[in-house]
DNA sequence: ATGGTCAACTTGATAT
DNA sequence: ATATCAAGTTGACCAT
């Protein structure tokens, strides 16, 4: 459940403090961004850093640090406001509206996320828990992770998709207009004697039949006189939904 | 400035 | 009711 994910966010990284004083021009906070200016005046608060609870705090103590790793390990990004959804999840946003850095995983934690990814693109709760410990994340951090990596592959996957498609269509583009020129020629030819025509029913007759060029460079070509069953061809044959 | 990347978010659907 | 997912969106940050 996602509460108690963000609960972990205290269990993993200790207490979240944050010291908000707002009385008139004098501001006091430990965020590294600037605060904009509340609509209304906030009152100085020194309060727990649990988001869960929704209360006025989200920053942390050692914010202040650039280190990837305390910057991840802390807080999510731009996950500063402390609100409770409707549907019961917590999206912390800081009352007041300011935005937070953003969280870069660090080289390791990224590498460690692709190395699970490859092993299995979705986590059990298990996985998931055991996960975001090793990398001292939360474990709803570690699911928008592989929510992100799964959307990234499959945006990846059809891109490649497409552009096969492409391909394709200008492969038949440019058979269908071979073709065309073919008809043309043959049409035109169709007016000169002796016609090409089917062998009629007869040894006789099949003595005298003679191939179109055009079955003719497909004999010797190596493709069938016949025409294949059908150009236009599965691209995707491994995939079910296509 | 602008566009790309990506963590985090929202919403709706689905499974349990 | 709750958890999880896909799809779409937002906004910070970075490179150009």
């Amino acid at each position: 459940m996602e509460v108690n994910d963000d609960r972990d966010d205290v269990q993993e990284t200790g207490l979240s403090l944050r010291l908000n004083y707002d009385g008139g021009s004098s501001r006091l906070s430990t965020g590294d961004h600037p605060r904009p200016q509340a609509a209304t005046p906030v009152e100085p608060s020194l309060t727990l850093g649990l988001p869960s609870m929704a209360c006025s705090v989200s920053g942390v103590v050692g914010r202040m640090s650039s280190s990837h790793s305390v910057i991840s390990s802390i807080s999510g990004g731009r996950r500063s406001k402390v609100k409770r959804e409707n549907d019961g999840r917590i999206s912390d946003e800081e009352e007041d509206g300011a935005a937070r850095k953003k969280l870069r995983l660090t080289k390791e934690q990224s590498a460690l996320l692709e190395d699970k990814f490859k092993e299995h693109a979705t986590l059990n709760p298990k996985q998931k828990q055991a996960l975001a410990r090793q990398l001292n994340l939360r474990p709803r951090q570690v699911e928008v992770w592989f929510q992100n990596r799964r959307a990234r592959t499959k945006l990846k996957k059809t891109e490649i998709e497409c552009e096969f498609l492409r391909k394709c269509c200008e492969t038949l583009r440019e058979e269908n207009r071979r073709l065309l020129q073919e008809l043309q020629e043959l049409k035109s030819l169709d007016f000169q004697a002796p016609r090409y025509m089917h062998p009629p029913p007869g040894a006789a007759a099949a003595a005298t039949f003679q191939t179109c060029p055009s079955c003719k460079n497909r004999d010797e070509g190596g493709s069938p006189a016949v025409a294949p069953k059908t150009r236009f061809f599965n691209p995707f044959p491994h995939s079910a939904a296509y």
